[in-house]
DNA sequence: GACCAGGCACATC
DNA sequence: GATGTGCATGGT
């Protein structure tokens, strides 16, 4: 499959002059989006947020509160997110590498180079490649671009990649046709997230979708120049 | 009741 | 390297 800077403007721009500006991540700090990132893995947003107002009205969204916080308590705390156990276990080694390395301080974890922060986080148990990478790009505001479930379903159906390339295939296609452009990569996920929600679904093709256009036709899966 | 949701680690072949 | 499985809540 031919990847092509112009449909990946183009989409960007559809999908921009439908939704407008999105504004992500929700967070009020870069430490609740690095904690929105964990949380939300394989999880609705809206049960990511029950857990979240959870920690909030603990008072304990903060490194040094949820080192201190026995893992039962977190669990009960996070419960909503589900995957609760897991999810305790990763914030737990995420908060121990913060804080021994950066002293708790997503400044400072943000001073660092952009690369190397990346492995780091990757080497934390729990953090994969999107979560790694929301965190860079919306907490620590660098240009990296995420990846996930609706970025591929999208692109993939529009024919721009193979479902199946893997994660840096589809990151290093956005970034050789994008550039290093942060505030767009900011933009472009949240849209794709939206677009997904809205239209993209697992099963059908929507015709109404903002991507619609008619000189394509639904093929197997994706659409097709006709 | 089935399906889906802003992944990841681990086992097995 | 590819494929399969467990983890869990809450909305539609």
């Amino acid at each position: 499959m031919k990847s092509n800077k112009r449909t990946l403007h183009e989409i960007y721009d559809k999908l921009y002059a439908f939704y407008g500006p999105q504004h992500w991540w929700p967070g009020d700090s870069p430490f609740e989006v690095a904690v929105g990132a964990i949380l939300t893995q394989n999880t609705n947003w809206s049960n990511v947020e029950k857990a979240i107002s959870n920690l909030k009205a603990a008072r304990v969204l903060t490194a040094r509160a949820l080192h201190r916080m026995p893992a039962a308590e977190l669990a009960l705390l996070i419960r909503p997110s589900g995957y609760f156990n897991i999810k305790t276990g990763r914030l737990k080694a995420f908060l121990a590498f913060i804080l021994t390395v950066y002293s708790g301080s997503m400044k400072r974890m943000g001073k660092g180079d952009t690369a190397s922060l990346r492995q780091e986080l990757l080497n934390v148990r729990g953090i994969g490649p999107e979560t790694a990478d929301s965190i860079l790009l919306y907490a620590l505001d660098k240009p990296m671009f995420v990846i996930d479930a609706y970025t591929k379903r999208v692109m993939s159906r529009h024919g721009i990649l193979d479902h199946g390339a893997s994660y840096d295939e589809y990151q290093q296609m956005f970034h050789e046709l994008l550039g290093n452009n942060i505030r767009m990569f900011n933009e472009y996920h949240a849209l794709l997230v939206m677009v997904g929600k809205d239209y993209c679904k697992p099963k059908p093709l929507c015709e109404d979708c903002p991507l619609y256009d008619r000189s394509w036709v639904i093929g197997h899966g994706s659409w097709v120049r006709k």
